[in-house]
DNA sequence: CAATCATAACTTGTATACAATTTTTATCCA
DNA sequence: TGGATAAAAATTGTATACAAGTTATGATTG
């Protein structure tokens, strides 16, 4: 069961979704799907179930899939839960850092770098996701590892909507003084820069409030 | 899409799950399920992947699905994220405390005294996670308190396992006092309880470390 | 011309059919 | 008797068929 096929188009449209190839809001249609993937309704249906309980995709009966289109309100929902994984997370990671931790999260750090001034947004925002699910690895909890992807996932969608460069030049510079706070085993000094970061990530998603403009084109059915 | 139906078998099959009605690791045989609900295998099939996703069953490739036997290492680090969540919980809803709230959890406790000496095993156990959920419900945080409901019926397969009624009775009692103590908007005694409370829940299922004796029946195959 | 209703085209929801894989059963031989 | 092997049965994975519901089209009427 689970065969391979349904994984490769949930990975395909989550991809899409998260990249913004697909506009919230968008509609999709399963024989479309099916069409493009070359298989059958089945499969199509199967990936956009699994796909609407990751929440990135919302189902409406007898009218089919859409791209989600999260609202502020949950994404601040989302980021309060956050808050109360990571700065614990951190707490921890710092504790148990060791040479190896740390050499693991400067190599991310490096691949941010390396993709602030070369790659596209969507790339950038999945580098800067990520670095939070290395970080809740490291501590060796499983659970929380792929509990906290699915948070970042669920609203790369909205950060996605309103960070610029400029922003996650901020963010991959708030990772390198987190990742040195880690090393120099500075417990609350670690905790309070994640804190701040997490503010500062939701600032920005915050501060320009109107929504998407797929809405309109939502609105308007 | 997403009709009801679909959404009975679920709420069926993991009612039948937690209850321990269908044991950990027992086959979940597609056409017998539905027969059993007088539908066709499609909608089981969509039952079952959904389940999959809420880890209550596990599906093998080609193989079939399963009720999932979670190990006591996945049930720690559920834990280990519960306490992240809800130590924070705790603090947040002592803070915002109303007399409205209070009421309401007190009503979820006479609820808990009620089944405690009257009803079985599985109806205790789903109340006394109720109340966990109808903490996280009162801070207002939708996405917070569905997470922590998958959480915690994510493991209520081995809570049950292990969970005596003498247990069930030492976790009411703790839930009296945490309820007490939010009243009396002691905040650091209620976060201090909540820790101590889940230790005590953790601790019951660590004590007898023995694995289901179902998986001798799944290891033999 | 705008609004409304009826019909047609399309889409989703469910069941069934069929191929591929796994499990069981029965047979054979040492 | 016991273990390997091959055939049969059962089960899963995918596609297709059909019914039910939704959306789009177009005619009709005020």
């Amino acid at each position: 069961m689970d065969t391979s096929s349904t994984a490769l188009i949930v990975q395909s449209l989550s991809r899409a979704i998260v990249e913004h190839r697909l506009q919230p809001g968008a509609k999709l249609a399963e024989q479309k799907l099916a069409d493009h993937f070359g298989v059958s309704r089945t499969l199509v249906r199967q990936a956009l179930f699994q796909l609407s309980q990751n929440r990135l995709v919302r189902m409406e009966p007898s009218r089919g899939a859409f791209v989600a289109a999260p609202s502020v309100e949950e994404a601040k929902q989302v980021f309060a839960v956050r808050r109360m994984l990571e700065l614990e997370l951190t707490r921890q990671l710092t504790r148990s850092a060791t040479p190896a931790k740390i050499k693991a999260l400067q190599a991310h750090l490096a691949k941010e770098h390396a993709a602030l001034h070369n790659d596209d947004a969507a790339s950038r925002t999945e580098l800067l996701g990520d670095f939070h699910v290395r970080m809740a690895e490291l501590t060796g909890n499983d659970v929380l590892a792929e509990m906290l992807g699915d948070l970042i996932s669920r609203c790369a969608l909205i950060t996605l909507m309103y960070q610029t460069a400029r922003a996650a030049e901020c963010s991959s510079e708030e990772h390198d003084r987190l990742v040195a706070a880690i090393q120099a085993k500075d417990e609350d000094q670690a905790v309070r820069l994640m804190a701040e970061h997490l503010d500062s990530v939701e600032k920005s998603l915050t501060f320009n409030k109107r929504q998407p403009s797929t809405d309109i084109r939502e609105a308007l059915r």
